[in-house]
DNA sequence: ACGCAATGCATGGATTTCCATAGGTGCGCA
DNA sequence: TGCGCACCTATGGAAATCCATGCATTGCGT
């Protein structure tokens, strides 16, 4: 059976090795999609599911280690180095800007497909994290200006009274604004407001006494 | 200048290895104790400040990347691995294990000082976040037992009224537990209590309506 | 011009939290 | 045996929070 919740990106210039590891890869029931290039491969259209690259560190238009950087900023399924000619430091490189792994021809099958099955469970966890992040970014854009400045006084710890003082503004308007917060982030409750804070890395401005002064 | 808060270690078997090391590192105004072996390093009695690990891959006791795994379970100084014989798996095996760098010999000198200088920056916060959590983990073990299931009760946003019902106690009796939790973790507010049971990796019981569903 | 969203204020009552005081039980240790 | 500690309860008042109702101003877009 094919697996289709997930895909595999190779990419690599010698037609002959795309198609043994698109064969190899069948053959474990999981699809594959083959580049010849680098820019092929970035001008692609790609399903947006959990994935990884496989990644030919020699290729005709880009280095894919340099590949690797630029596509760095953004979203990007983990990837495995293969390589013909490969050195230590670019393997060194490849693995401590977070690849997976960096394979040298002839490798074992089993290597690459356990490599290739580590690369999907982490993309995996990522875009769930990143999903959940997503969610809480997209309440925080829910929130009005105003808002947005009672938020972080409440997860610092400021009772209402105070926070309002902050803002100069009355209690009972602090007050409304927090509930509205709690509504929007959709918050169970105040410590539920501080965890979603700190994933958001909302800083706390000024703690009732800075936090946890560790003495 | 000799820096005098931070040192080098260095384990390898060849003498003049050792020896040019050390010089280096002298010029560097950076203290360097030597080991020849495995074994030895691990016996030595090591002075509790930032380090670094420089270790050679070949050894005569111990593989280096044994010893890499033989003392990840610990707190160790970050590692910086040089070898004469290196291959790209034993790289990127290292790597994995969170090495700073793997040189392969001969490396230049300002390879080796940059990556002295980053592992040693890292230890530098990883023993500093250690610290901390070293005292919130103290703080903790003050806790009586009755406190240690308030607390997670607490940090879940549960009412006092809710709390005390999970317990079978009195609401009154939860809020002296609670307050003295307070006191004990040094939390100056609710919203502190619950970034310090985060970092404690406190887990949420039953929160008033699920950890921020996400619906 | 009108509606709507955001911001603001006030009052009042129900609920919850915070704190202090007073007291009781059981257990371990000097 | 006596002391301390953890644990439990009850009562009562002060402070803070939660919530609803009612209303005013500003600014923006239709």
């Amino acid at each position: 059976m094919m697996v289709d919740d997930q895909i595999v990106f190779i990419v690599d210039d010698d037609e002959r090795i795309r198609e043994a590891l698109s064969n190899l890869l069948a053959s474990h029931g999981m699809r594959a999609v083959v580049f010849g290039s680098a820019s092929h491969y970035i001008s692609a259209v790609k399903p947006d599911i959990p994935a990884c690259l496989i990644l030919d560190v020699e290729l005709p238009d880009i280095n894919g280690l340099d590949l690797q950087r630029q596509i760095a900023e953004g979203d990007h399924p983990p990837i495995v180095f293969i390589t013909g000619h490969g050195d230590i430091p670019s393997s060194v490189r490849a693995i401590k800007h977070g690849a997976v792994d960096f394979l040298t021809k002839p490798f074992r099958d089993a290597d690459l497909i356990a490599a290739i099955h580590a690369a999907i469970v982490q993309d995996r966890e990522k875009r769930s994290e990143r999903a959940e992040l997503g969610v809480l970014r997209q309440r925080y854009l829910d929130l009005t200006p105003r808002e947005r400045e009672v938020l972080p006084l409440v997860v610092s710890g400021l009772l209402n009274k105070q926070a309002a003082a902050k803002l100069g503004i009355s209690e009972v308007m602090l007050q409304i604004h927090r509930r509205n917060v709690m509504q929007k982030m959709a918050a169970a409750s105040l410590a539920d407001l501080v965890r979603i804070a700190e994933r958001l890395e909302i800083p706390i401005t000024h703690s009732r006494r800075a936090g946890g002064s560790l003495a």
